[in-house]
DNA sequence: TCCAATGTTCGAGTATCGTCGAACCATCGA
DNA sequence: TCGATGGTTCGACGATACTCGAACATTGGA
């Protein structure tokens, strides 16, 4: 491994989403704060991290968009002093066609 | 809540899969053991506790199948001195339609 | 050049999870 | 009645996960 610290700004890692384990992309998905994430960016298309405010502080919500792009469901984007964050959607249908609908649509409660 | 012991044999807690929090589905389908014994419930049907044998102790299988059941993602019967394990299909595609679909034909690696 | 705004990283605390051996319970057959 | 079989529960352990405040990095504007 590289020795090189990953400071602040660089290029985020994004990996391949068919290289990550499906365990993997469900953890990334059983937690209630990512989930609402992913929600808005379904709902909005893109968005800086600011905007997502779910009653976690700054960095926790870091962490939390580092897990979903280190999952492959995200992609990141540097734009003036933001990162506007998108959610993978055609990468994630065409290996897990229906998965995001199924999740997004529950009408289970919670 | 209930101060009597969950004994042994008892009727085992199967909840209602719409009570239960999208999250707490997707963390029961995240761990490699539980989807494990899914895809095998998903080729056999209905199967034995003691069929599971994924590397884990006896006490972690049955731990798994909890998780699997308190989901509400299976059904537990007995049956002589064991106990048949299966699949609430109809149920999970109901309200997760594509779900389990999309995870068990997952085609990426590991 | 300095400051404010936006995120990220670090370190630490707490909680939850996966795992096991040991002890236990329930059922069936000899 | 007793033992063997099949599962469950308990208690403990180590590993992960979520959370935060504090410190830092980067960018853009005053």
């Amino acid at each position: 491994m590289s020795n090189k610290r990953y400071t602040c700004h660089m290029e985020p890692h994004e990996p391949d989403l068919a290289d990550i384990p499906v365990t993997t992309v469900l953890a990334a998905l059983a937690d209630d704060v990512r989930l609402q994430i992913v929600r808005a960016l379904v709902e909005d298309g893109e968005a800086a991290c600011g905007t997502f405010d779910f009653g976690v502080s700054k960095a926790t919500r870091s962490h939390h968009l580092k897990v979903l792009r280190e999952a492959g469901l995200t992609r990141t984007r540097a734009a003036g002093t933001s990162r506007l964050v998108r959610l993978r959607r055609d990468e994630v249908d065409r290996l897990y066609p229906g998965l995001l609908d199924a999740v997004l649509g529950a009408r289970s409660s919670a």
